[in-house]
DNA sequence: CGGGCCTCATTTTTT
DNA sequence: ATGAGGCCCG
């Protein structure tokens, strides 16, 4: 066998003194302000190598919490290359999924059984809305997105539901009294359903160390070492969930990056980082300001954006990489100009160094809608690319739909997932028999499926109905049993044949074949599921859960950034949240407008301002070799055309920028408008009266007037309605027939002929 | 009961 | 512009 000592010195010897102090801490608190780019992964990894070769500590004693499966995907394999052998016992994941293992063993104590079901974003919405219609609440006039919002930040909160009615169901604001309607029911509805939303993955937890002091006491005992990363992204549900797992032992070490707080809006706070060592008194500090990721030029305009924020604790990132490319300020006309350069500038790179391959590009952006017309530009081009995030597969129609078979045949009372599958495909049950079907399942205190099975006693149901029924609870059944013996692969294929689902898909017009294709893929994904690597089984949860159960288990549980192919020969197109922790040689930064990055509402609220400073200087620090920030003057938002100026952050850093602009520009553009777009004397001027030639697409429309529309072609005028931004006219198409258009969203063009 | 048409909101970021 | 959901009619 190897000298451990041997094999640790090898570990630490390309350490910088700080990275090895970080790595030699063993016992207490210890608080890692990891710089972006200083290597902290490596010191994290490490660190669990040296605490199970040098001190002798047991691989199944330590607990890593990381910010997405992936990441801790990546630790596990690291780790598994310095120690020679996979750390088998490890417990690594996110929160989420660290939540989740421990309530898949002891959920019974608060109330839920052991294979409960995750509820997605999505399904978790339609709860609400259920919810309340339950009590009598309208969900037009109260929006389920914001009680669903109020309803999570209150359990991020750790604020029950009692709690929460207690505090505001005798206020005066309305808005909070009706959530306090709502939510009590919304608890006791996803109970009753065996569900779970993401945010209870943290409350049941800390719920259940905090009132049962014996089960408390082992968990402190598995987990003598907790290593925490991205720590400054930490809630106070998840801040509780340390304090208590180590509350006996004070071996918490906690590494983040104040600087790179930026998930605030969803309940992380700051101060998790910024008050940690009076959180946890005696901890030691350790610093990482050595960077080895990015050129001196990125750098120093990194360090210029950030040291504009107030609330931080300070440090100034340094790198040994002197000099480097300037970074490149681009001016386009608009999104599909801006979106044509990139292109073309990624084209450009990669001739003039043959190195370079697709996967060395990411461009970034701050809503996930900018990556439409990017997207567009590299499709019509031809040039590989990847987006991460958006449309997420897991949300696809399509997918949800197969997917509510299989999470139905794992628990029978799912109702999310008996709403969908009742209903697609058809099967003859409209809204009137759902109705019967559900007064029945109440009266009876039943399930819906359950109440489907004694379909025959419903009374007033028609004969196709009670057929359709009895044909999906039969359905249901026979799979239940199938499950207990058959691979998910298996399952979701005989599935998919039963229903004739590809070939309904592909009925439903010029989408089903995309669609079709999707339900491949999950079917591919579910042969290639291999249940014993989602999670490390001990001995009696293996006969606990079915192959099917612990796909779907993953499946709730999988990121967009998990299902980011580094590896993929593609340009990466993602939000700037989703790059965290990510590096790139060359790194486009788009749609720099101020309103747009910073985003507008953030204009009134210094917090918040300084929260997309961090976002801004997320994205600037993923960048090794060269930089670009690029903006358009004007850019199509929901559906309007907004006219907007060169963002803040990039007039603040000021110096050293290289000026480009797009061949479109350099056509149109004079001085004094360029003088104004780049210093704008105030925020609130520079809107319609930028520059003549974008305002003469608003002509007054006649009728009669011939006119051409991009898709339905050429046609007359018949009507006029409207005003202003309503504007609305009827055309008569020659060959599109009559349409009722908005203008302000039509690119109607006057026809001369 | 189901399909088709109309209306409405949507755009901040996500485990 | 686009997608989702609601409403109406066959």
């Amino acid at each position: 066998m190897n000298d451990p000592a041997f094999d640790t010195d090898v570990l630490t010897q390309f350490l910088n003194p700080e990275q090895r102090e970080a790595v030699e801490h063993f016992e207490g608190p210890c608080l890692v302000l990891a710089g972006a780019g200083s290597g902290k992964t490596r010191v994290l990894t490490t660190r669990v190598c040296r605490l199970i070769l040098d001190h002798g500590v047991p691989p199944d004693r330590i607990m890593a919490v990381t910010f997405t499966n992936k990441a801790a995907g990546e630790m596990r394999e690291r780790i598994e290359g310095m120690l020679g052998r996979p750390p088998s016992g490890i417990w690594m994941g996110t929160f989420h999924a660290l939540g989740a293992r421990i309530l898949r063993r002891h959920a019974p104590r608060v109330g839920w059984s052991r294979s409960f079901t995750i509820y997605d974003a999505e399904q978790t919405l339609r709860q609400v809305k259920r919810s309340l219609q339950d009590v009598g609440l309208d969900p037009k006039r109260w929006s389920p997105k914001a009680v669903r919002a109020q309803i999570s930040n209150a359990k991020n909160q750790l604020v029950t539901s009692a709690q929460f009615v207690e505090d505001h169901a005798g206020g005066f604001d309305l808005f909070l009294k009706n959530v306090a309607r709502v939510f009590p029911q919304y608890e006791e509805a996803l109970r009753t359903q065996d569900g779970m939303d993401f945010d209870d993955l943290l409350v049941l937890p800390v719920r259940l160390l905090s009132t049962d002091e014996d089960l408390l006491q082992s968990f402190r005992e598995r987990f003598s070492f907790i290593l925490v990363d991205e720590y400054q992204d930490t809630n106070r549900a998840q801040f509780r969930f340390l304090e208590l797992l180590a509350g006996g032992h004070h071996n918490l070490m906690v590494v983040g990056d104040d600087d790179q707080s930026i998930y605030g809006w969803r309940g992380a706070d700051i101060r998790n980082i910024l008050d940690f060592e009076a959180s946890f008194p005696g901890a030691s500090v350790v610093r990482l300001e050595q960077n080895y990721r990015s050129t001196s030029v990125i750098l120093d305009a990194a360090n210029r954006v950030i040291s504009q924020n107030v609330d931080r604790k300070g440090k100034t990132l340094r790198t040994e990489r002197q000099g480097g490319a300037p970074i490149v300020r681009l001016e386009a006309a608009d999104e599909s100009d801006e979106a044509r350069w990139i292109v073309e500038e990624i084209e450009n790179r990669m001739l003039e160094n043959p190195d370079r391959t697709h996967r060395d590009f990411a461009v970034l952006y701050r809503t996930n809608a900018q990556a439409r017309a990017l997207e567009d530009r590299f499709r019509r081009r031809g040039l590989p690319y990847q987006v991460v995030g958006g449309v997420k597969f897991y949300e696809r129609r399509e997918i949800q739909d197969l997917l509510s078979y299989l999470r139905l045949i794992s628990n029978p009372r799912d109702r999310d997932a008996f709403d969908r599958a009742v209903n697609y495909p058809r099967r003859g049950i409209g809204r009137t028999s759902l109705e019967r079907l559900a007064a029945f399942a109440s009266e009876h205190g039943l399930g819906m499926l359950e109440a489907a099975e004694r379909a025959p006693e419903i009374e007033g149901l028609s004969a196709g109905a009670r057929r359709g029924l009895e044909a999906l609870s039969d359905l249901i059944r026979k799979y239940s049993i199938e499950a207990a013996h058959s691979t998910v692969g298996e399952l979701t294929n005989a599935l998919v044949e039963d229903l004739d689902f590809l070939t309904t898909l592909r009925g439903e017009g010029p989408d089903g074949d995309d669609r079709a294709d999707n339900v491949r893929e999950l079917i591919a994904g579910a042969a290639d599921f291999d249940a014993t690597r989602v999670m490390e089984l001990e001995e009696d949860d293996r006969d606990h859960f079915t192959d099917l159960d612990l796909f779907l288990q993953q499946v709730a549980l999988v990121a967009d950034v998990d299902r980011h192919d580094p590896g993929a020969d593609t340009v990466t197109l993602m939000t700037l949240h989703n790059a965290k922790g990510l590096e790139f040689p060359v790194v486009f930064i788009s749609g720099l407008e101020e309103g747009l990055f910073p985003l507008g509402r953030s204009f009134d609220d210094p917090a918040m301002l300084e929260e997309e400073r961090r976002l801004f200087y997320v994205g600037v620090t993923r960048a090794e070799d060269r930089l670009y920030l690029t903006w358009a003057r004007q850019r199509r938002r929901a559906g309007e055309i907004s006219h907007s100026y060169l963002s803040s952050f990039v007039q603040a850093i000021a110096e050293g920028l290289e000026g480009r602009q797009t061949a479109r520009i350099k056509a149109v553009s004079h001085v004094s408008y360029r003088r104004r777009a780049e210093r704008p004397s105030a925020p609130e001027s520079p809107d319609v009266d930028l520059d003549e030639s974008f305002n003469q697409d608003r002509p007054a429309y006649i009728k009669g007037e011939r006119v051409t529309h991009e898709t339905f072609g050429s046609g007359v005028i018949t009507e006029i309605t409207g005003f202003g931004r309503d504007l609305k006219v009827t055309v008569d198409f020659d060959s599109a027939g009559r349409k009722k258009l908005l203008v302000r969203y039509a690119a109607l063009e006057k026809d001369y002929f």
